[in-house]
DNA sequence: GACCACGGCCAC
DNA sequence: AAACGTGGCCGTGGTC
């Protein structure tokens, strides 16, 4: 014991001055120290699962992979592993001759991979068959037949771990097992994060910010327009539609608005004409066009990411609102690619990073203030997930607690917009309203 | 059995 | 040559 105490003295003395130096002491003391002691409690509370939907959903996924895969073997008349992308890639591209002029190459060759296969259908119906299993496969393999075996004996619920000094943005991250990727978008996968639910008695709590991310970019970058949406309560996706199809926003369409909505966040990622126009239906002079009308009407969005990187490139680091430092030695480098991905690095890092420092600073404030009023039986935080907290409540104490919720994260600091956090009560994650 | 690179893909 | 940031986990195919 006295030896612990004696190293554990040397590193303070070995650290606390260079965290002076970088001028993160106060990050350190008011964000990262405090958060210790809440997330080993998230971890301890771990959350409950319906251990029966799990089995439900394995066997119908079992059964309509097995009936893919049959399907797909009579297709090419042999057996394969359709898991295995170098069988596959040799049944696609060699033994079925589908055409390889705008597929991507890897080291190992020809990709199959979902954005490629896109590009083949049509061409055969094995494409389908591919993508269906794809789809299932993988959230059978990574999420419906792991969690069952993941209950823990004692407290029959999951446990995460909640990693603080793994990211390079201030983010946390989660693994053994990773409960910040619970799938939602599909179907089956909202099927899957409903199995996650509230314990008899109980009620989950998720809180999310509202469009968090670009929110602080409109704060941080001062522009007019994007203030001006968020002041008024706009649909961000459908504003900026209608800003750069120079419509009215009764006019925006759903195309447009999804077309929008990539740029609105492809742009706190730095992302080109090359990658807007992979990830929708327009090819690259149009997107190039689209991302130039964007910055025209979103000016200090531009101005914000010049400056940005400029900043990152005089000091060697970019910084969050609260003063974390990311290190960026990309930017010195000979390397043009390398250089380039360092300055969207640059651009990410007080977004991404900022809302990091946002949501763990809320988690703060919320844990102080329920701590006095509610017991641990009554109130649970469960879990984190980047813009979200998730909490499991005693049914009598839902009201009150939400309450304090709200209030605590949209208060943890003042933008130039508004901050709003939206509130989601029910027994079943993914099925909250 | 442990570990690795790779290709692939889930989340925010 | 790469093209959108932050993560973690899966199976394949392979080595030790």
């Amino acid at each position: 014991m006295a030896k612990n105490l004696y190293f554990t003295l040397k590193i303070k003395e070995k650290f606390e001055p260079k965290l002076e130096e970088i001028n993160n002491k106060e990050v350190f003391e008011e964000i990262e120290l405090p958060l210790i002691p809440i997330l080993a409690q998230m971890e301890l509370n771990g959350v409950a699962v319906d251990e029966d939907k799990f089995a439900e959903l394995s066997r119908e996924v079992e059964n309509r992979i097995k009936e893919i895969e049959q399907t797909t073997w009579e297709m090419v008349d042999e057996k394969f592993n359709l898991s295995s992308t170098k069988q596959l890639r040799r049944i696609l591209y060699e033994k079925l001759e589908l055409p390889t002029k705008d597929i991507k190459e890897g080291k190992t060759g020809y990709s199959t991979a979902a954005s490629e296969l896109e590009k083949l259908e049509g061409e055969h119906p094995i494409v389908e068959q591919i993508q269906q299993h794809r789809e299932l496969d993988k959230l059978k393999h990574t999420y419906i037949d792991v969690f069952p075996t993941l209950i823990n004996k004692k407290t029959g619920r999951i446990h995460t771990s909640f990693n603080q000094t793994v990211t390079a943005t201030g983010r946390l991250s989660s693994s053994d097992p990773n409960l910040q990727n619970i799938p939602i978008r599909s179907d089956l996968g909202k099927r899957i994060r409903e199995a996650f639910l509230a314990e008899e008695g109980n009620k989950l709590i998720a809180a999310d910010y509202s469009q968090i991310e670009l929110r602080i970019v409109a704060h941080l970058s001062g522009d007019e327009k994007l203030i001006e949406i968020f002041s008024e309560d706009k649909d961000v996706h459908t504003s900026t539609a209608a800003a750069i199809f120079d419509i009215e926003e009764d006019e925006v369409n759903k195309d447009q608005r999804s077309k929008a909505k990539e740029v609105n966040y492809g742009v706190l990622y730095g992302m080109g004409a090359y990658g807007l126009a992979s990830r929708t239906d327009i090819n690259r002079s149009e997107a190039k066009q689209f991302i130039e009308t964007y910055f025209d009407r979103f000016s200090g969005v531009e101005m914000f990411i010049d400056k940005t990187i400029e900043f990152a490139r005089e000091n060697g680091y970019a910084e969050t609102m609260f003063g974390r430092r990311r290190l960026l030695p990309e930017l010195d480098s000979d390397n043009y690619n390398l250089r380039r991905r360092g300055e969207r690095m640059a651009i990410n890092m007080p977004v991404q990073g900022t809302q990091a420092d946002i949501i763990k600073k809320a988690m703060i404030n919320i844990d102080e203030q329920l701590k006095y009023g509610f017991s641990a039986e009554e109130v649970k935080m469960v879990l984190q997930v980047h813009d979200e907290l998730l909490f499991e409540v005693s049914e009598d104490k839902v009201d009150k607690v939400s309450e304090i919720i709200k209030k605590q994260m949209e208060n943890v600091i003042e933008l130039l917009v508004p901050v709003e956090v939206d509130l989601n009560i029910g027994k079943r994650w993914g099925k909250l309203k």
